[in-house]
DNA sequence: ATTGAGACCTGTCGGC
DNA sequence: TGCCGACAGGTCTCAA
């Protein structure tokens, strides 16, 4: 969705000023990184996995993340407030500006053919929407994996993209208990088990559902299924359980654990 | 090679 | 009201 929306205002667009306005992130910013953006002109505006990839046409590639509270918002004159700590002005008249409260988000600049080989984006698992992720390339990436379902799919290597409220709801979709070792989907050969084939369905069923939701104004009240909803009941037709809490590493993990096994 | 714990930051919320 | 701990939609590094 953030791609979505900031397509028209960036793609085909040039910077033409950038406002740099501390000199880190989660890292520091690259070298000479306003110099490296001022005057080139956006080619593409794509995203892999939770990576925004401006594809510019100096022949480098701006790399975005949002980490845990980044956001854009598209604005016409620059009223830079908290947070705000990077600003594009883009020759299409739009004011670009990211804010990050806690500055767990990036941006890195690389060559565009050097992109496959940048280290978080080179072993990125396949992105959940596409066709090459179903239940065989889900099972095969949990074969032998002796931690649970909800840190493996957690994992990025595993499928690219997923974050801790979609696991949560894919779970609970696949009616699979979130402690369950990741390795009981697949045979010990690698194979699909029935269970590899609800999970690969619910994740795929949960991101159509949020990108519905973000454009369509109609759906957007409806509510998480577990996520943050600690003590109340479950939505499964006929189960009545109550939605339970627990931590896995280091993060919530909602599951209702009559439902899903 | 995997896996878990801790680190990085700031804001918000509930309890006392 | 003020203070304090717990927690927040992510990823990286380090050590076992």
């Amino acid at each position: 969705m953030v791609r979505r929306s900031l397509d028209p205002v960036m793609s085909l667009a040039r910077f033409d000023d950038v406002e740099v306005r501390r000199p880190d992130l989660r890292v520091p910013f690259p070298k000479r990184f306003r110099a490296r953006l001022v005057g080139q002109t956006v080619m593409a505006l794509t995203r892999r996995a939770k990576y925004l990839l401006a594809t510019l046409s100096s022949g480098e590639t701006l790399l975005m993340h949002l980490g845990m509270s980044g956001s854009f918002r598209i604005d016409r004159q620059s009223d830079a407030g908290p947070h705000d700590h990077v600003v594009f002005h883009m020759s299409s008249g739009a004011i670009v500006i990211f804010n990050d409260p806690r500055r767990f988000g990036v941006m890195d600049l690389v060559a565009t053919e050097q992109l496959p080989t940048y280290p978080a984006l080179r072993l990125l698992g396949p992105e959940p929407l596409s066709p090459e992720f179903n239940a065989a390339a889900l099972a095969r990436a949990c074969r032998g994996k002796k931690t649970s379902l909800k840190i493996a799919l957690l994992d990025q290597r595993v499928v690219a993209g997923l974050g801790n409220i979609y696991v949560s709801e894919a779970l609970h979709i696949a009616r699979l208990s979130p402690q369950r070792r990741a390795s009981t989907i697949a045979t010990p050969s690698g194979l699909p088990r029935e269970s590899a084939h609800r999970l690969s369905a619910a994740i795929k069923q949960v991101l159509t559902e949020a990108i519905d939701r973000a454009a369509n104004a109609a759906y957007r009240s409806a509510r998480f299924r577990v996520y943050d909803r600690e003590g109340e009941r479950c939505r499964t037709l006929r189960c009545g359980g109550t939605i339970k809490r627990r931590t896995q590493g280091g993060r919530s993990t909602f599951y209702c654990p009559d439902c899903q096994r």
